[in-house]
DNA sequence: AATAATGCTTCAAACGTTTGCGGATATGTA
DNA sequence: TACATATCCGCAAACGTTTGAAGCATTATT
């Protein structure tokens, strides 16, 4: 029963037993269509609720002013900061985004992929699937380069692949904060790392790492243990952590969901923060500001991460035949809170 | 420079110096073709990455396999959830999910609808922005019954409109939640609202108010304060809440967010949780299991919704004429946690 | 009165693909 | 040799819209 079908402009056309294109000149406003023919067509058209059928346009005009956005998950503050940012910028230029979350899932990313390609899309914003990584395929994305389809990575990436990217300095960020620990005091930092192999989260361990070489800190296998970017993944580890028999005074955890799981374990030991451990996320998050204490943690700038990938989508569609593939690098900040901040 | 225009069946029928029908039906295995000329044909098209333009075939077909959802942010758990529970029925069923975030903003919801409706999806999930509510506006939705396409409200709805909706019961968990604390003892209990006029807000606030109602308790004015869902919006209110000259020893929050703002601010003050005051979010969101306290909260299943809001899309899909909309409505589940659990 | 100009409208092609029908060639049967 | 039957392929229309070019009245210009 479901759809009585959609009015045509053929449909309008029998109506006033003219011809489809006087329908299509009147409803687009063209000089050359008698004023009356006009008003009585747009008004008949609005009547009964025409809508121009732009799956027809996107045929003709081999434009569909759709961008795809693949993402490993929609659930995270960052990810959706980002979002935003690419909406910002481009859906007052007229595109829509199909968003497309593939669980870090390979096969899915891939089949997203392929589809958007199909549905002819004109630009694609990815963050590689952690399968994807793991695995270390990238054959999904040469039709994305055979097709000529401007491709930017948004946060996780492939390094080797050529294409534009807008990234946060992860690096940085974490040196930064491992740095402020070093400052407070701290000397026996643990790190709960992120999945192996992604950028983000082999960068803010780089980070970590040479900043400890840095203050000539020990770094020790023990204190560095993996998780999976989610608050329960950091229980058992921090538990370990804190049995060792040379626990940490700090913990750097790859993002704040972990970071905050580590304060649970603590708080549940007795220990104060950040009298007896010191704790540090990423990503600012807006809970962290209010968890008690507060988390300090490293801010990346997801918004305007989205607002430059618009940018360098928009100048790669724009581009001559000497364009060059783009890269931005945002700072991330650090942002002093309660969990570090002990008056030594 | 961007584009290449993609391989079409035509450019391959050139090459092979044959028909665009034929290689239509070597690529879709139509019997009536020659064996060795399917498999050349074949072979060139992987070759050259030929890729069917899904844009064409919809305009032949009507048919588009995508589905609008149209949300006001994805910033919170249960949202994703839902779309995570649309997408796990409907993505192997071949639908793409284009997924669009109204920000609370009434003209973005109303053009996402219009461009969703012109770009011929054939179902719209829509939980409605704030100022959709605010203003009473619902003649956007007119052009989605006008045109025959299912519409199934998720979360926010309006409560006159005549469609399918699926949504959780948050009259009775809120009352759950209201008489848990109740039973724990507490008899002062604030609620921090959300805006008014959503239907969740006031059924939540509906169900906090009934309930003080069955236990003759006193409800007072300035025990109720409006936030708006996230987490610093529940700072001040709190604040006013905890300086009266007879403070609440337990607060309802209408999500976790606010809770755990309350819970900052009740730490702040020295106050002892659960003892000297409890607390409740709704939402069960992963983080308020590793609060600490853990907070005790009211569970929405919000996988199912999306699961089952996907099953009221196809049902209207295949429904026949006498087809009646469905009202789909899950409990909501209390879950006891530290915040709350004072041995009286 | 012939020509030019103006105002409004229709024709036809195009976008990429599918599909019913008819056509052509080759093979089998009488 | 004539006819039926497979086997394989092409024609053309369709989906809804836009748009350059051409058509046709009517009015203006010489």
């Amino acid at each position: 029963m479901t759809s009585a079908r959609p009015i045509t402009i053929k449909d309008i056309a029998k109506r006033f037993h003219c011809s489809p294109s006087t329908v299509s000149r009147a409803l687009n406003d063209h000089p050359a269509i008698n004023e009356d023919t006009r008003r009585n067509i747009k008004e008949y058209a609005l009547e009964v609720g025409y809508q121009k059928n732009e799956v027809s346009l996107s045929l003709l005009n081999k434009k569909t002013a759709t961008l795809g956005v693949v993402v490993p998950s929609i659930g995270h503050y960052y990810e959706t900061a980002v979002i935003e940012g690419l909406h910002a910028v481009l859906q007052p230029l007229g595109y829509t985004l199909n968003i497309c979350v593939t669980n870090e899932n390979y096969l899915l990313e891939k089949e997203y992929l392929t589809k958007l390609l199909s549905n002819r899309i004109e630009g694609i914003f990815l963050s590689v699937a952690q399968e994807t990584y793991d695995a270390g395929y990238y054959e999904h994305l040469e039709q994305v380069n055979q097709r000529h389809t401007p491709l930017i990575f948004i946060d996780r990436e492939y390094e080797t692949f050529e294409t534009s990217r807008a990234t946060v300095d992860d690096y940085h960020g974490a040196f930064a904060a491992v740095e402020h620990l070093i400052q407070m005091g701290y000397r026996h930092i643990a790190h709960l790392k992120g999945p192996n192999g992604l950028t983000v989260t082999e960068q803010r361990f780089k980070g970590y790492i040479d900043c400890l070489r840095k203050y000539n800190l020990d770094i020790s296998e023990e204190l560095i243990i993996n998780t999976n970017f989610k608050v329960e993944s950091a229980i058992v580890p921090t538990k370990r952590l804190l049995d060792l028999p040379l626990p940490p005074d700090a913990i750097f955890g790859v993002n704040d969901q972990v970071a905050i799981g580590a304060m649970r374990v603590a708080k549940d030991r007795g220990l104060r923060i950040p009298q007896d451990i010191g704790l540090v996320g990423f990503d600012n998050s807006p809970i962290t500001a209010y968890t008690y204490p507060s988390l300090t943690t490293v801010g990346r700038p997801g918004r305007k991460i989205g607002m430059e990938a618009s940018r360098l989508f928009l100048n790669q569609l724009n581009a001559s035949e000497d364009f060059r593939h783009e890269n931005i690098v945002l700072p991330a900040e650090l942002i002093i809170r309660e969990s570090t901040l002990r008056l030594s």
